[in-house]
DNA sequence: CGATTTTCCGTGCACGTGCACGGAAAATCT
DNA sequence: AGATTTTCCGTGCACGTGCACGGAAAATCG
């Protein structure tokens, strides 16, 4: 027999000699059945290839299952509320299978915020958990208990080093830096650029843009050695401070045309970069915010590196619900998406 | 009540005092039903607001839907090669909605093998059909038998002006067109151009290239008026006169470095390019495949506009299941999905 | 040996829907 | 009026799996 998914517990049932609850005994291997039967059935299972019929086993368990998400607070206009498009649509995808998604947002500039979600989170006992790490330590002690309790968990937009995670989707963050640096000089005689970096509090530790800017770094060292590379440090949520460190900044140094940022907030540095149209400046950041998008279409922004975090749930919800429903195990654990090439003229259509 | 998913047949079957025969038929308005109770059980359906579950209807019925793909055929390393992996994850996907999909597959240079496949197709009477039209009047007779036997379809790649196609997927391809142009002028002094095209049959008429060559034209007019373009035409199977063709072109124009093609078959041109790596070509052009890959990896290429037809292929495979089995309409009727720039250095996670 | 525990297994109901069958009530005909 | 057709509706089984319950057979004990 070619092993077709037409073979239901009762034909196993009726080929062994046995009932179709001590079939169902040894498929959910739960005891309570002699050596002898277990491995006749499992010898017929192996033949003929039993295949369960989800829809069966969903129909009678009835209950459903439900994914937490553990990501930061996204706020309209911010990097992941970009994130909210790529949930429905998992959503619906995951319905016909039982599935359901429940939010846990925190605060990504407060470590205790996090703690305290995990707990939460916990407490509700999910059946899996997609996890946007941003806290190094906290995250470890996290997915620590999640294995504890058998909850199978996935990371998004950065990982770290457990060995049991079930799947990472998410952009090589070193070779984004790397992409950066090549798209803001291939072309050009560059000799002088600006690394444009945020003021944050120094409790997060995991964060992507250390590796991207690695990778933009090596690249210059690689390909443009002589060229001038200088930091500044901004503060994204004070706009005028941020205009007054950009003017003296190039007070100082006008000959700089050419700056990178490694993050979402290019936005911030717009409202000076168009009141300096003379200076025609080449600037090149991450992720497809509106504000960005906008400053792109407008020419302000040269061009924007995105990662597609409503992909990178999409698939992480995905494949989730399929291996707690269907049992069925990711193709790839590491999943590299896309690092999408955004300018004015491919942009609009997100 | 909040409209919950948890209101079966039998409840509505309690609350009208009919029973769940009476509420199944008037749910697939197959008559038999008096006005009087047709009312009470629309009544109520629309206040509780039913959402029939799919499992049991799935387990139910068992019979499986089936989803046809009229696609050019799609040899290894070709275009349409690309689609395949997208039909693979399409297929695990829509698996559990008991959706199962059948190739037809046409020589994309013959007509004829497009009509005799379109009837075979038809003899098949699939309940749903993904089509990639490249024969404009064909498609339309085809999709006009299609409409009249109620048989849901959506284009992808191209599209044409009928009212009935349920979705569409792929990208704009004008501007894809001006996309392209932008990256090869954009921040360098471009007085030159060649666009190398495909000698084909005239039959084919849905051809997106044509678009994009408007496109480009139209940016080349806009942004460089001064720029000569000039155009060529080589033979996709004749690899001794493509070089040839190449040779005594570029002896004629020496001074040419930017080449753009609007198609996939870029390839053709590396080995010629490879021979003349003194004259730092610029060649951009379409499509992921393994060769354009290797080529931009190796340098030769410069940039490729990709357009994966893997993602337009499950999302039309997926919005057709949806709606064969859920009813539910797809969000949007147009996806026009990204133009993907490839460069040598994100090239590599496809 | 009989009594009791343990091991093992079969039976039967539930999940929500689709659909065929047959039968009661109403309408029409003779 | 009774006989016949039409309209309408209820019942019951099937789909494949999960799981609880109870009972037979085997093993252990006194």
């Amino acid at each position: 027999m070619a092993p077709s998914s037409k073979v239901t517990i009762l034909d196993i049932a009726r080929i062994t000699g046995l009932s179709k609850g001590t079939v169902d005994r040894v498929l959910h291997n739960r005891g309570e059945v002699s050596k002898k039967s277990y491995e006749k059935v499992m010898a017929v299972i192996r033949e003929k290839g039993y295949q369960p019929n989800p829809h069966a086993a969903l129909l009678a368990k009835g209950k459903e299952k439900v994914i937490a998400l553990l990501l930061p607070s996204h706020t309209k206009g911010t990097y992941w509320d970009l994130a909210t498009s790529g949930l429905c649509r998992a959503e619906a995808e995951v319905e016909p299978l039982g599935v359901r998604t429940v939010n846990f947002s925190y605060d990504q500039y407060n470590p205790l915020s996090f703690r305290d979600t995990c707990r939460e989170l916990l407490e509700s006992r999910p059946h899996g958990v997609v996890i946007a790490p941003m806290y190094k330590e906290e995250t470890l002690s996290f997915t620590a208990q999640l294995s504890e309790l058998g909850i199978p968990y996935v990371f998004i937009d950065s990982k770290l080093d457990t060995e049991d995670y079930l799947a990472y989707f998410g952009i090589p963050s070193y070779k984004s830096g790397f992409l950066c640096a090549d798209m803001l000089c291939r072309r050009e005689k560059v000799t002088d650029v600006l690394i444009v970096r945020i003021r944050r509090d120094k409790h997060q530790q995991s964060d992507p843009t250390v590796e991207r800017r690695a990778g933009f770094l090596d690249y210059m060292r690689e390909h443009i050695p002589d060229c001038t590379v200088r930091s500044l440090f901004i503060d994204p949520s004070d706009a005028a401070e941020t205009d007054a460190v950009l003017e003296a900044f190039f007070q100082e140094f006008p000959q700089v045309r050419h700056i990178a940022m490694f993050n979402s907030r290019v936005h911030l540095l717009v409202p000076f970069l168009e009141r300096h149209p003379e200076k025609d400046f080449r600037l090149i950041g991450f992720d497809n915010l509106e504000a960005n998008i906008a400053a792109l279409v407008r020419g302000t922004v040269d061009m924007l590196i995105a990662q597609h975090p409503d992909e990178q749930v999409r698939g992480a919800v995905q494949t989730l619900a399929e291996y707690i429903v269907l049992h069925r195990k990711p193709a790839r654990k590491d999943n590299f998406m896309h690092m999408d090439l955004l300018t004015r003229y491919n942009a609009e259509d997100y």
